[in-house]
This record gives structure tokens, C-alpha cells and sequence, in this order.
DNA sequence: CTGAAAGCGCTTACAG
DNA sequence: CTGAAAGCGCTTACAG
């Protein structure tokens, strides 16, 4: 509005004081009076003073700012990630940048960019789907920021990782589902160069393994991440001639996409096919049926990510620091559309589901 | 990583020019040669400087940075109207922040503190439901960030503002439902001191007024937008000895609520109450029955909130401004949970709805 | 308890 | 086409 910014300098000057004074009361410096302060702040009230953090953070070479990228703000699964991350900054005193890769590589790297930029002290990252190549995430580690990855993370790029027992997570799920009698077990996956999905096969695999089911090959496919792609493998699977009686998914769209489809095929489900997903979205306890899924602890795993920030690396030597993945642990979630046999006990029971099995 | 952060001045030492002239190549000054600029960006990336946004910004007075504050990024609508700002910035060069309010007027007030220590040049603001006292917004204004208001304003604040047409929506909602047949409409309203939800409870009664429908005071419940609140404000209203056949909310989630309690109660939606929600959220197309909403355009509310910043005030003389309300039309969607007579008809003639009306 | 001075990293009139 | 110099607004050793 008014054409000059207040600074330091134009309280100091009303008060007679000098400026360094005065950054000193604002900043609540132990040898400053309480009067003073007080006197102080009231003045800068007074004259619309604002704080410029970019020219403190200049000088004291630290922003107090932590950065994250996300593929999409719109998952529940994400934005309650995003509220264990704040927590953990305001406890600490941080600011928090957000921004969304959309699940591209180039917005991913753009986003790096900005942060970088904005001189955040550190960037917490959960890889977009597209993210093969790594030298975006090795720049920021050539410089002073420090980069920590959380839930998609690529291996081999060196730093901190947070991440669920993804492996675990997929293993109990077809263990539950060989519990409910399912037989024909197929898995629609990830893109494999991210470790996160690379795990889940590993303990669908094992499940399967140690369950001794015959799964054919084409049971198996690999990077359909997105709803679309999701459908279409649904569609091949389930016009297989020996289609599978269940889905392992390792999203919640993915899971969604496949329980649409089935709707409209006239497949139900649980009875005719067993539906289980990953990350516990809001939408999943909307739809009926409910969806079966695992319940990543969003909050804890992003609370746990800039804690890696603040307490490993803020207040450990640097020199002692090693590559090291902070596991979080996630919890299996039953509901209707990979329980059969609740189904058909009540099914016998009271007759209420009228569709055939 | 390494100790010393890289500045124009080692690329300038290492290259024999001048720190002047390595910033000029480095921000494609038109003076400067090609041959030069590529020398010298060359360089940059060769000691991995990376550009310092805080410092550029401290010496040019402007940090090309927008800022928004949204209530939760979890709700769809929010995420697509950040979308929608996300363009408006990418087309403009500027980069953007976040932060949510979770619906608090002290987070709110946080979030205001971050952004302007950010620097930022304008703040986009939706407000949280509970802010009453406008000092932290007439405290923006009295610096020289620009503040725009959309979607939830206050009225007495003189700024822009970028508001669906309300009054309109919830007119057409009503008469949509009079169309139906139902002919006792109540309403679950938001927080009054919020323009956005006066306007769409003027709706309301414009449309009651309009159908000449008799409805008793109680029928209208103000300030409940919370799920709980809409909840508790539904079992009011049901359990009246005339209840409602139809209730119009001002959020999806509220109609979420009544949905979900309609359901708990053995009431049939739509044949026995009509529910209608507001915003279009992803969910509302999942649950069953669908539900009859308001597409608030929220993309292009965004994208209309990040233009009266880049194209009124940025290219227009400041003196001239005046305040300005830019209405973004909205549109109804109708689905399952508002069709009564679709339901009565598809009834008569294939007999699938087997629950009684 | 208080102040003068330097410097964070950049941009940009000014001068040549 | 190129450089020297000032200054954005702050913090912080250093000195008293």
C-alpha cells in the first residue's frame, strides 16, 4: 500500500535506538530487558513491521523452511501424510513448502527447483510414478540441502528412507485372502524401479509361494498404477479364461477401478471375486462394498520422515551419518470386498444378498 | 555437502569476468552473447551452483512467490482449485506455496505469518470456517502484499473476491427438488458471517418463497458444517413429528452426514428423503445412492482467483483499483440422491428397488 | 546492556 | 558489450 517497506532501521530510528537493538528485542534475545521488548514491539505494531525472513535467512544461511513433494495433494493418503509433516515442523519451529509433482517427472523436477530456490533446508520427497532417472534427486545431495525420501523411494539413490513394511503388508493381505478360501490369487502392481511397489510383489510372491497356489503367469501385471491402467488389466484378467477369483492391487485406485469394473461386469464381489487395496483412502469405507486395504499410518509416516530431518540429521554429526531406511509399520484392513465367507454366512443366515455367487 | 556455497562470484573467478556479468548471462540478459551464456551456465552447472531465490528477491522487492491458504487439502474441491492456481502461476513464472488453515483461525493466522515472511507478492485466501475478526487480513493489506478472497469472504473486507454464484446454486437446487415433488425442504447452513454460506441459505429461501412451500422454522439449522454438527443437526431434523422429505446442505460433506444417517435409519434416499450437497466432491459420485450435487467449477475458480492478481492488478494502475466481485458460474449435478421420480418409474417397471417408500 | 560494522548473494542503475 | 559499486533487510561476532 504505502509506498516504502518498514525495516529495523525505521523502528530503531523512532525509538532512538540502534538497529541491531531492535533486532535483538524482536528476536527475544536474553540480554534484552522485558521492557524493552516490550517497547519495541509495540512500536513495530504500530508501523506495520514485518519480519523479512529472506533477508535473515540470507544472513544466517538457514531458512527454517522444510520442503515436500507429493504426487497428489487430492489422496487422503497424502494429505495426511502432509498433516504428520506439519506437525512435526511446528513442533520444531519450521516453516513448510508444499508442492505436487502430478505424478510427472518434469513438474518433480520443477518442484525441486522451486525448493531449492526458496533455500529449504531440507526436502522430504515421495517419488511421482514417472521417476526413473535420479540425477535431479543426486543435485540436491551435492548441495547443502539435505533430501530425505518417504513411501516411493528409488534404492539406490543413497539417503534416508521412510517406508512401510510394504513387503508384510502384501504378504498378510494374501494370506487373509487364502484364509477366505480365495484360490486364484492375481496381482496388478506398480512401476518395479520404485522400491515401494517392487516390495509389495515381493510379498504377494511370497504369499502365493508359501501358500502353494497355482498361479498361471499372466496373474501378474506389473506397472498399471494409474485407474485407467488399472481397469484395462482388470479387463484382461477377468476375460481370461480362467479368471482369478481375487485381485491383490497396491493402491486404493487401482483396487476402486477394479470394483467398478466389476460392478458394471456383474461379478460380485466378495462372493466371485475377492478385492483388496493399499493406503486406506478415505473413499474406500464409501463404496459398497467396503474395501479391504492396509492402513499405511499415514501421520506416523510422515511425522516419522521430517523427524529423520530434525532429530538423525539436525542433531547428529554429519560425518557419522549412513544410508538407512526407518520402517513404519502398517496395519491390515478387513472389510466386505475380500470377506466370502462372512458374505455367505449371513447370506445363509438371513438371505439379504440377493445377487447369485 | 561440501562446506562453501557457490556464488556467482567463483563462477565469475574461475571464467576472469565479473560477478555482474555472470548474473546477466545466467538470467538471459539480451546483451549478453550466446557464446557467453553458455560458457558461463556451463560453468554453473559444473560447480553445481544453484540460484539464490532469497537473496534475488531481497535485492529486487519482489519474490514472483503466490501464496494460498486453503481449509483442507484433503477435500477435492480444494486440491482442484489449487490445480487450477497451480496454471494460472506455471503460465506466469511464479512459483507457489501452501498452506491449509485446517479450518482454524489461529492456523489461519500462522499461515498468513508464513507467507508474508515469505515474502510472497499476493496471498490467495479461502477462510476457515471459525474466522470472525478480519485484523490479520486488514494487516495484509496494510502492507504491500496484494490479499484476494475466494470462495468462503467475508464481505466487509475490501479486496477482490472470487465467489460462485451462490444464491443461484442453492435456487436451482430447490427448485430441482419441487420439480421432484418433495415439498418439505429443509436446510443445514454453514457459518453466516461467511458471505459464501449467507448467500447460499438466501438461495434457499428464495426458492422456498418462490414454490410457496410452508416451512416451519425449525426447518433450517444454521452453522453445522462440520460432518458432526451436520449429524447431529439431521437427527434433529428426522426426528421431528413432520420431518423433512428433502434437506438441502452447503457441503458435500454435511450431505455425506445425512446420507449416511439416513441409511443408519432405515430411510430410503431418495423415495423418502431427498439429500443435496454442495462443491462436487470426488466421493459424492461413489457412494450409493449418488449424490446431487453443485459443481462449483473449482478449477477455474482457482484459475480466475491467480488472474485477478496477474491480469487486474498486476497490469493495471494500482490507484484505479476498485472492489470487484468476479462471479465463476456453477453448474448442478443431479444423481441418485435427489430423483425421486426416476427411482418411482425404473420402480414400476422392473421392481429392482426391493426397500419400501 | 548496547552499538558499529561486516556480510549473506544477488541485481541493477550508472558509467565506460 | 562489460565492470565497479551500492544496496535489498537482516543477524551476529566483536568491542565496549
Amino acid at each position: 500500500m504505502n509506498g516504502k517497506r518498514i525495516t529495523i532501521y525505521d523502528i530503531a530510528e523512532e525509538l532512538g535506538m540502534s538497529a541491531s537493538y531492535v533486532s535483538r528485542a524482536l528476536n527475544d534475545h536474553p540480554l534484552v530487558s522485558e521492557k524493552i521488548k516490550e517497547k519495541v514491539k509495540k512500536k513495530a505494531a504500530e508501523l506495520h513491521y514485518r519480519h523479512n525472513s529472506q533477508a535473515a535467512n540470507l544472513r544466517r544461511g538457514s531458512s527454517k523452511t522444510m520442503g515436500v513433494i507429493i504426487p497428489h495433494i487430492a489422496q487422503s493418503f497424502f494429505s495426511e501424510v502432509i498433516a504428520g509433516i506439519e506437525e512435526a515442523c511446528t513442533e520444531n519451529q519450521y516453516s513448510l513448502i508444499m508442492c505436487q509433482s502430478h505424478d510427472s517427472y518434469q513438474q518433480e523436477r520443477k518442484a525441486i527447483d522451486v525448493l531449492v530456490r526458496q533455500n529449504v533446508d531440507c526436502i522430504l520427497i515421495c517419488l511421482a510414478e514417472e521417476t526413473q532417472s535420479t540425477q535431479h534427486l543426486e543435485a540436491v545431495k551435492n548441495s547443502d540441502i539435505e533430501i530425505i525420501q518417504f513411501d516411493r523411494c528409488i534404492d539406490k539413490v543413497d539417503t534416508y528412507k521412510v517406508m512401510n513394511d510394504n513387503s508384510e503388508a502384501a504378504l498378510a493381505m494374501v494370506r487373509h485372502l487364502v484364509a477366505e478360501k480365495y484360490k486364484r490369487i492375481a496381482f496388478i502392481g506398480g512401476p518395479e524401479h520404485l522400491l515401494t511397489f517392487k516390495n509389495r510383489k515381493a510379498g504377494y510372491i511370497k504369499g502365493i509361494t508359501e501358500a502353494a497356489l497355482n498361479i498361471p503367469f499372466n496373474y501378474i501385471v506389473e506397472n498399471a498404477l494409474t485407474k485407467e491402467a488399472a481397469r484395462q488389466a482388470a479387463i484382461k484378467l477377468l476375460s481370461l479364461k480362467h479368471p482369478p477369483d481375487a485381485i491383490v492391487t497396491v493402491s486404493d485406485v487401482q483396487a476402486l477401478a477394479v470394483l467398478q469394473l466389476a460392478e458394471s461386469m456383474g461379478i460380485a464381489v466378495p462372493q466371485q471375486l475377492g478385492i483388496v487395496g493399499f493406503a486406506n483412502e478415505s473413499f474406500t469405507e464409501l463404496v459398497r462394498p467396503t474395501l479391504s486395504t492396509i492402513d499405511q499410518q499415514s501421520r506416523e509416516l510422515g511425522r516419522q520422515a521430517a523427524n529423520v530431518y530434525f532429530k538423525n540429521i539436525l542433531k547428529e554429526d554429519v560425518k557419522f551419518r549412513k544410508d538407512k531406511t526407518i520402517v513404519v509399520k502398517s496395519k491390515i484392513v478387513m472389510r466386505q470386498s475380500s470377506q466370502k465367507k462372512m458374505v455367505e454366512s449371513s447370506k445363509t443366515k438371513a438371505g439379504q444378498f440377493s445377487q447369485k455367487a
